[in-house]
DNA sequence: CTTGACTCTCCAGTGGGTGGAGACCCCATG
DNA sequence: CATGGGGTCTCCACCCACTGGAGAGTCAAG
């Protein structure tokens, strides 16, 4: 068309053409070669100069596509050059509409937590003092005991039993535990459950009074919170626990968990982290 | 509480128990550190140990609380170090809305549309030949001139502006186009216009009978894709351009455009690209 | 031949970590 | 007090899909 004189060679474009023709970034279009998802028709094995033809522009176009349904360039160069039948390529877009799907649900309930904090800060003025924040917590195994005993027994119930763990030559592998057994607290009857977690649990002996035995805490979801300050006031923690429960409309799934990150003598008060299992 | 002898240390741990404690890996922890997001509450100059304190528990759980709700590690920082008021919280929060709701919105469309592409695999059982991409096309400048034709006298045209614009010496600067201004296509009448992009357009004069002007096509979202082959057989480029629009339930907003990538000499037939702009 | 636009390769950085290599440290036991 | 095993340190590379820059080479018009 341009001269040529008859000649037969192929139209090509360098690589600013191509990428005017696309509207694909020239460094995209190079990154692309180098990836081996978009060869040039022809590499001037002088100069490395990348030419492209006009038949590759509609692969360009499936290339696009392809990305904008959510493959990786990965799976792109897959289904572009491997020409995967339609049976893998169905099956790769329906992983891909499950993943999406999910991201969407993920996004959205992102997008829910967003406007509860703000509404939250609406009201109040400020973030909370106290987080809560949704775990798995696995398991622990350790040492200890339960018993009732009231609201006066429980500091020394404390004591009794980390005696009696280290009577028995057992190392602590973290911080004291209890576990609160009654869905309410009734001073003058708590249900309680301590224990010490240790690595490797020998077995049972008596300290003080109480009998020691392996004890496991069960692995479970949980909303956790960490309380600062002095045990009398552990109170806010739960009802700042239970006013997110039932503003999540969950339900709770379990006994309590206290955790003793740090004990009473410390400035500031004791810190307790607090957990509460999501029902299932 | 572990003897230490009335001696007021603080509680601290070593990584991996924090590590153990907030439930975030001790790389993530080290890599909090050197952001300066989660400062550990001691270091030994010695041995480069880092030791943090239970009172950190709690600021592991806002930092986690605010990635949750979707803000980069950079803000997080912003947040938990500089204090930032409640003002400048609610402001990020809100952007960080509109942000997660454009995300949902795009994730949502994606899902639509790899749905579609999988109805349309199981009706067609493959991938089609011709894609159609969405793009923002900027405009083109150049040299050309409109007239109503029969069909016989597109090619002519096409010469005769060539020609016309070769004579003036201007350079081409891509690829030739034609607009055409009917929106049905008469074979007895149609009215184009042919037009050579050029960098800098010198002004008119005659070629062979027509007038050559300045011309532009205008800047458009258009659905676009690319026809192999004669050209007798653009019309399937037009028929799947007109059921992808009457499918995303859009209407054709301006002429259609085509762009010779290629000439009808090549083997295997020219390239066609075809351009129909997306209605407002 | 010069000039300016274009292209080349190579390297670095993005964000939010993850994984490994090689060296050092802590603590409990013998 | 030596030793062993697990914990921790720093540093580097990798992930993805690009983007930007430096410095050198190339192409085409005048």
């Amino acid at each position: 068309m341009l001269g040529d004189g008859g000649r037969k060679r192929a139209v090509v474009f360098r690589i600013g053409e191509f990428s005017r023709l696309t509207l694909v970034p020239v460094t995209t279009l190079r990154y692309y070669a180098d990836l081996g998802i978009l060869v040039p028709a022809y590499v001037d094995p002088e100069t490395g100069y990348r030419y492209f033809s006009a038949e590759q522009v509609p692969l360009v176009n499936r290339l696009l596509v392809l990305k904008d349904l959510g493959l990786s360039l990965g799976e792109v160069k897959a289904v572009v050059a491997d020409e995967l039948g339609p049976d893998e390529l169905r099956g790769m877009l329906r992983l891909k509409r499950a993943e999406i799907g999910r991201r969407v649900e993920e996004e959205q309930q992102r997008l829910d937590r967003v406007e509860a904090r703000l509404r939250l800060i609406e009201k109040e003025g400020g973030m909370p003092g106290q987080e809560i924040v949704i775990k798995q917590v696995q398991a622990v195994r350790g040492l200890g005991c339960r018993d009732t005993v009231d609201q006066m027994g429980i500091g020394p119930m404390f004591g009794d039993v980390l005696g009696g763990v280290m009577m028995q030559g057992a190392t602590p592998s973290g911080p004291p535990m209890a576990v609160y057994h009654d869905p309410e607290f009734d001073p003058a009857a708590v249900d309680m459950e301590v224990l010490i977690p240790t690595a490797a649990p020998p077995s049972g002996a008596t300290p003080g009074g109480r009998e020691i035995v392996e004890c496991v805490v069960p692995a479970a979801e949980a909303a956790v919170t960490v309380h600062l300050g002095p045990y009398p006031t552990l109170g806010e923690a739960y009802q700042a626990l239970l006013a997110w429960f039932s503003e999540q409309g969950r339900t709770v799934g379990g006994p309590a968990v206290e955790v003793y990150l740090t004990g009473p003598d410390e400035p500031g008060g004791p810190v307790t982290e607090v957990r509460l299992p999501i029902g299932a």
